[in-house]
Order: structure tokens, then sequence, then C-alpha cells
DNA sequence: CTCGGCATGTAATCCGTTACATGATTCT
DNA sequence: AGAATCATGTAACGGATTACATGCCGAG
């Protein structure tokens, strides 16, 4: 059995799959957070030391300390093989109707480290098909919903909730897009090319 | 100076939007985020309740014993004048870029309240305008990101990283499209026709 | 030897989640 | 009286935010 809880927090699995990109230190990954577009899984250090603290009390990984070149040396951390589990775990979960209404980005955050999954292009394409069937599926419902709308506001010409609703739509029409095209990069090429 | 907190929890703003739009009880506002597209402002009772006194004690809305026509009587809130003014607050909020790449759900519930700004239509040119201009400047940003990561990883030919922040990329590119619509639709017909 | 910047950590507070419990009315 | 249903509440818990504090090294 797995050490530690069953199920991690967004943040402990994006470290999880950074981690396992390369070894890096809390400071290199605040960085990542920090710089690039995955902000928004925050980079608060009140976050990130908390979080390695427990991943590392879970055996997940294992920090060196780390004689860095100048200032405070950096703590390392690489994955340990429990880590590595707990990586394929979270890779193979199933894409579930509220991972893709709800949790969207997580889902994203997910695609982004099938690249390190056992059997990586098999289980990608399996990913994306069934985030377009539940993609379809959402459409469906928030083009009945935008109906309901109209039903219930006959009279004014453009209302706000209508137009943001719109927004949400369009979005979802986009991301299925998205990953109608990946796939078929990914058919094709079989992901290595 | 306003009672409570200065800052306060989307959940918050959302349930002062929806009881601004007509008096509601908690049971009410409750059914509004499981069965619409605001579900993912959280629907569950010890989120809902909790937020509601909070919102009671300081004064923003008022609730009043609403005897039911059958099962337990409802509790029907209201907006107060000091609510009312919370609102306004809200609303009148400056677009920041941080809003946009990090909270930008929260920024469409703003916008579908913003029916309910004093000024509406001015305001809500002035939310649009913003919003695009962060948009592209966001875009603008990504793109970069992105020759960074095909600079990174030169003989590998998609790697799933690059798909995901495409997908984010286009995800924008989709409500700065959007933005630009309904800006044109506003100037128009003035919100009103 | 202290200054400044790299790197890590911590303390207070607060909100949301989950799961459970309770209140109030009508119907049978 | 009890069941069913509508409606509200609560208790335990964990994690994120914010703001601050500390450690360690080289340069001057």
């Amino acid at each position: 059995m797995t050490p530690g809880r069953a199920v991690r927090t967004t943040l402990e699995y994006a470290l999880i799959g950074l981690i396992r990109q390369m070894p890096r230190s809390g400071y290199e990954l605040r960085k990542v957070f920090v710089e690039t577009a995955m902000a928004g899984y925050s980079g608060s250090p009140g976050a990130i030391y908390p979080a390695l603290r427990r991943l590392e009390a879970d055996g997940l990984i294992q920090g060196t300390k780390q004689p860095g070149e100048r200032g405070r040396p950096r703590r390392e951390y690489r994955l340990t093989p429990a880590g590595e589990a707990v990586l394929q775990e979270w890779l193979a979960q199933p894409v579930t109707r509220d991972d893709v209404a709800l949790r969207l980005d997580e889902l994203m955050l997910r695609f982004a480290f099938l690249a390190y999954a056992a059997d990586s292009t098999r289980r990608t394409l399996e990913f994306l098909e069934s985030l377009e069937a539940h993609l379809e599926a959402l459409l469906v419902d928030l083009h009945q919903q935008i109906e309901a709308v109209d039903a219930a506001s006959r009279h004014v010409p453009i209302t706000h909730a209508r137009l943001a609703l719109e927004a949400g739509i369009s979005s979802i029409a986009d991301r299925l897009r998205w990953a109608r095209e990946a796939r078929a990069r990914f058919s094709t090429t079989g992901g290595k090319e």
C-alpha cells in the first residue's frame, strides 16, 4: 500500500510531476510557478515548502543537501520509487465528468505529465478520447441552460448572464477542438515520429 | 466605512450577486450552484450557510423567516444598503492582470453581475476593454513561453507540455474573441435596444 | 564583518470539504 | 405517531494565503 493519504492536492501532484522531470529544489520549483503559465497552482513559499515536507514525510520524494555555488545550499528533491508509483496511479485515473466540469485545469496538468506515464501514447489517446466525450456532453448541457436563460428573460436583448454563459460554452468548444486536434496528431505520429 | 473585512471570498460575492437578483434562501442558492454552470463556486452546505452567516453578521444581507408552504420554513435573504454598497464597490474594481491570468472565472462572475452596476453600460464597456488589453498582453507572453519550450526540446516532435500550453493559449485567444464580440454588441445596442 | 541576495521556513488566520446531525412541516 | 421531505446547520480537518523570520554564503 502507498504511504500517506490516498489522494493528494493538485499542488502536490504538480510538484511530483516537475520533480519527475528533473531533480529540483524548492526554490527552483517556485520559480517555475512564478515565471511560467503554471502559476495558479500557487507559488507561495507558505504552500510549496510545507507540501514538499509532506511529500518527503510520506516517502514520495527525497531531498539531499546540495552545496550551492553561492548563497545558502539548496535542498534538491528527487522522486522515490514510491513517488513514481503515486505519479503513475494519478496518471492512470479515469477522466470523470466532474473533473472536466469542475477541475479542467488539474486535468490539463495531468495531461502535461502524461508524457511520463507507462505506455504513454496509449494512455494519452484514451485520456483525450474520454475528455472529448465529456466535453461534448457538457456542451449539450450548457446549450440547454442557455435556452433556459433565454426563456427567463424574453424581452431583454442581451443579458450579462447570457453572455457569461456564452463565454463558458465557447471555452468548452475551444477545448474540444484542441482535444480533437491533439488526438489527431498523436494518432498519426504515435507520439514519437 | 464598510462593515466586515475589506475583501470577500468569491463565494460571498456570488451569493451577494444572486441575492441582488432576487431575494433567496440558502437552499435556493445552493440549487443554483448545483444545477447551473455556477458550480465551481461550491454548493456544499458547509460552505454556503457559514458564508451567509458571515454576510448577515456584517450587515450585508438580512434574513427573514419565511413560513414555507411545505417543510421547514425557509430563511429568505435580501440585500441591505450596505450589501449593495459592497456589491457596487466590487463591480467598480479595475481589471488587473493577475485577475485575468489567475482568476478569470471570478472575473466572469463579476461580468455577469455588471448588469447591476450603477452606470452599467459604461462600466461594462470599460471592463471589456480592459479585459481585452490584458488578454492580448497575456497572449504575447504565452507565445514567448512556447518558443522557450520549443527551444528546450528541439528534437522531440510534440511534447505534452507544449500541447498543454497550446490549450492555454487557445483558451485565452477564444476569450479574447468573446470579449471583442461582446463589446461590439454592447457598443451598438448600448446594452438596451 | 556586515551587507545583500539566494534559499528555506514558519505562524496566524481563514475558508472550503466531507460527513453527519437536526429542525420543521405535511401526509398517511 | 412516524415517514418523507424540505431546509438549515455543525464539527473535524486540512491546506492555502499573507506576512514575516531565519539561515548561509561571497563580495567588498
